[in-house]
DNA sequence: ACGCCTTATATTCATGTAGAGTATAATCGG
DNA sequence: CCGATTATACTCTACATGAATATAAGGCGT
């Protein structure tokens, strides 16, 4: 496909098989029921730089430069995905991009020049669905996926697409899945219905579907990082890096919610948080909610000891 | 801690953030209810070479390397994880390594003159709990691993130094957790157990417990593929790609047995993959298996078109 | 041919958990 | 003091899971 550039590379003295490798941050935070990510360039791009040889580990290198770049301290940290430079648009040479997803909470507001939090359905329209599906999914993307599906050459190329966009989306009675965040992305992509994917220039580059692009692959990356974080929040502790240190169950529950981007029984809950005695209560109440006073929690940091937490989903014997 | 080096790759014309990045692979397959992994140098090293220009992608410069190396064809592929080099040892450069699980079926014995498999078991004894905890477990890692917990300075660190060997062996009464592979040699590299963590020469190096070591970091990336094997064939169907393509109910338990390192509950694993419908019947039987004819099956590869299958555990509302 | 061993397949039961709905309690503002 | 609002508690049903038991169908030795 792109074998032309093999060879393009003729610097002297370095060696061949060397490339950048880029650090790529997803930093999420919520603030009122609002899931945000920490951009720059006027949230046009995630904070990002290359792997340096003075960096200790990739991990401190990245959290340099996210403090040099948005002055955003960074706790908790985890690996996304690397891509290969075939997926980068507009790179100029040979470079992978090693991306990680950090929560945070966005507390001290001091110095926050360059900081910029923007909200994710920003750039994902399609995916709250906290107050119902979208108009957008049915108004737009739904028709012009199904037009890209039948744009195909052969007949089972369209039923696969078609298939696909359902799954993807929830068509035909089925169920809406939040955690396909990433495939619903590249899904768009290909179908050409993202800006990202008509800047090659070749194809005449029709109207982009709503939602805001990025510089390079960052959108990408963001979905990669929603779509882990909705998978991560149902069987690991991790909300929790996400709230202040004390708060009501109910504030607990929206903040999932926005991640999820859908609504949660509040009683069942508010049981499963209680009987995994993830939290443990303060002894306060807070009386700003509205009506009857909340109780406050805070993170019981003893689970993270006591329980290994990964469920099981086999019948093994437990002799 | 390796500051020292950060002005060393004095170059002239290549930059200065260039880094060398290894693909690497971890390709498992299932003989005889053996868990399987591709090996090369004598069982010693996991398949591996850089990332070359010449390379489409991540993906595809993996496959080369791989065949290459042990002419093994690789279907399925994901990523595992990407290290830096301060993971790496014996790195003499600036390097990092992005490594890869694949799954196969070890069918077409031809050209397999450099092709090795190897059982995980050998290099990580500790790991098969199909006939009960093997003896190395208390025997020794128990014993040893005590001893280092005691020789933490203050009370605080060896409290925690228990705890986490509990939580990760199952000591006390805990439950052992087959996915938390990658945990438990990480425990005893940083407690100086195996032979990797002793390399650097500076500490009088004690005998490593039982378990074939392998080149640089390749053990720590193969647990990280365990690791991510046994946590994924709960929530999605991998474990057909390990499978012939007609098998048994039992031999598909076995071979996850294998993989889990523990035995299933067989009336149970019969129902839950009926009931999921992951398999259809062939109409054949087999004889081979002693007793009763066994009906031979086959994996429905319309539940990969059908299902997301991302399992939801949080109180989700339907509407 | 018969009984027995082995493996395959079917059925049952108790328990626990998830989804969903309903009921009561404690504030505040009029 | 009433009702709007939010918090908290309880109930019910369906279904999945862990575990045990029962029946079926071959081979094999005598």
């Amino acid at each position: 496909m792109d074998q032309a550039k093999g060879t393009r590379k003729g610097r002297t003295g370095g060696k061949a098989n060397e490339v950048k490798a880029d650090l790529i941050a997803v930093v999420v935070a919520v603030n009122n029921s609002d899931p945000c990510v920490l951009t720059i360039a006027q949230a046009n791009a995630l904070p990002s730089g290359p792997f340096e040889l003075a960096h200790r580990s990739l991990q401190s290198g990245l959290r340099g430069w996210v403090e040099q770049q948005t002055g955003q301290p960074l706790g908790y940290i985890e690996q996304l995905y690397t891509f290969g430079d075939r997926d980068r648009i507009g790179a100029d040479e040979r470079a992978i991009s090693i991306s990680y997803l950090a929560l945070t909470r966005d507390e001290d507001a001091g110095a926050s020049a360059s900081r910029c939090w923007a909200s994710w359905y920003d750039y994902f329209p399609w995916e709250d669905h906290r107050s119902g599906t979208p108009p957008v999914v049915q108004e737009e993307l739904r028709p012009r996926l199904m037009d890209w599906a039948d744009g195909a050459d052969d007949s089972a190329t369209r039923l696969e697409r078609r298939r696909r966009a359902a799954v993807a989306f929830g068509f035909d009675d089925r169920s809406w899945n939040e955690e396909l965040a990433l495939q619903r992305y590249e899904l768009l992509y290909e179908a050409a219905l993202v800006e990202e994917a008509t800047r090659g220039g070749y194809s005449a580059a029709p109207t982009p579907v709503p939602g805001r692009s990025m510089i390079a692959d960052h959108r990408r990356i963001l979905a990669t990082g929603i779509a882990r974080l909705r998978s991560k929040i149902k069987y690991r502790p991790v909300v929790f890096e996400l709230m202040p240190p004390v708060f009501t169950l109910l504030q607990l529950q929206r903040t999932v919610e926005a991640l999820a981007g859908r609504l949660i029984h509040k009683p069942n809950f508010r049981r499963l948080i209680e009987q995994q005695e993830l939290v443990e209560e303060t002894g306060e109440t807070t009386a700003e909610t509205g009506g009857r006073p909340a109780k406050l929690y805070r993170f019981r940091h003893a689970v993270l000891d006591e329980r290994s937490a990964a469920g099981t989903k086999l019948p093994l014997s437990r002799a």
